[in-house]
DNA sequence: AAATAAATTTAGGCATAACTAAATTATATA
DNA sequence: TATATAATTTAGTTATGCCTAAATTTATTT
């Protein structure tokens, strides 16, 4: 069986390779908080493992054994998140912490269980999408809020899940995903942006908007 | 912060307290399933912590700091055997060794989250009690079932909740902790129980009889 | 192309928690 | 009381997974 350090190093190659495209040692050490010289002892055991693919200085893959795991883990982690929060109400801005322990230990049986009570959902609470029993992820193409300009209207579709201070200020917004707004005004020179939600104007710095990723849903440019 | 490996021994010292009186390491050691010189070398590190007294060739004995963690773990893992079985509908024979699991793993806060779900319960599923947020735990004066004599009648008040097979066995009976029956014969030379359930009469060996733990309700012998 | 800078790997250590084997202490028996 | 048996402890090993420091490789700059 995998170790849990094991798990999370392929949890993370994984989701690298989607933000990074290529993964390096370091930039996969600087992800988990660990040494270049660590994640290149647990690259060479995952490798040993057939999970990652690896020639030195070279960067490293997962193979589709490696990305399988990476997907169960990925699936327990969001089925968790989004459990916690409907079923025992824990505020959105704790449930990754919670679910980063819990998703190395509960059972294929518990995790079927939490799927069918949540009715087969396919997206966490911040938005992120929950991979099926076979692995298969349903993509979303959101672009971050820092992309609109004025007028545009659009929905949250993701949110960072891993800042639990940005988590508490986007929800004292409500900008939960599924929330529909429109940009009243960019300020320029890279500054804030006023939008415009359920009638009511607030304002949304620049930092947090990086972290919002939207949905268009109509652009005043294209009429 | 505690390890996990600490944490099931300082359980497994105060379940054995209770159970055997003194703790010796050997007989710590054949409970958790590793070799004595294990046990001593753990042993050693919790004294370190404070956690044990402990004198060689003495036994252990928990301090209160010590009881405070084997408490809390004990309540974590009975609320989450019960609470796998009310919300999550996993059978009482699979929670033992899901929430062994989770009980080094779950906060405070879904501690408390799932204690207010199950409206602040008094047992888990084999019935055994769950201290409270303080650690005090309600003990029940209950016997085991091969004390009953022919005509007795009872309740079943605990189950050994280790045994996966033996608790499917028992619950393919219905003896779920708060079911009453009546003992219509026991076979002598050490035989088997015929008991009356809901009308029905069943035969329980004595093997099994051993790992239920009845409340008497009657004595026809006191009448 | 050589020199410098950056990234990566190797080598050697530490802590945890298990193990085996040998030595020690305690207990029971003759 | 001496001895045999059983229990316990010590000593030394192994496997994880992290670390630091030094060596190596790759990439960039002049």
């Amino acid at each position: 069986m995998l170790t849990h350090a094991a798990e999370d190093y392929l949890k993370s190659i994984y989701k690298l390779q989607e933000k990074v495209g290529k993964v390096s040692t370091g930039i996969l050490a600087e992800y988990l908080d660990v040494k270049p010289a660590s994640a290149t002892g647990m690259i060479k055991k995952l490798k040993a493992m057939k999970l990652v693919r690896y020639e030195r200085y070279r960067g490293v893959t997962l193979t589709a054994a490696g990305k399988a795991v990476a997907l169960e883990i990925i699936r327990h982690h969001r089925l968790l998140e989004l459990y916690l929060v409907k079923a025992l109400g824990v505020p959105w801005d704790g449930v990754h912490e919670e679910a980063e322990k819990l998703e190395h230990v509960i059972s294929e049986d518990v995790e079927a269980r939490m799927d069918e009570f949540l009715g087969y959902p396919t997206a966490d609470p911040h938005g992120a999408p929950i991979p099926d029993k076979n692995g298969v992820l349903i993509q979303t193409d959101s672009v971050p809020m820092t992309d609109l300009k004025d007028g545009q209207s659009c929905v949250v579709a993701e949110v960072s899940d891993s800042d639990s201070a940005l988590l508490r200020h986007i929800g004292s917004f409500n900008l939960y995903p599924g929330t529909a707004f429109r940009v009243v005004e960019v300020a320029p020179f890279e500054g804030p942006f006023t939008i415009d939600i359920a009638g009511q104007e607030v304002v949304i710095g620049r930092e947090v908007a990086k972290h919002i990723f939207v949905e268009q849903v109509q652009d005043p440019d294209n009429v």
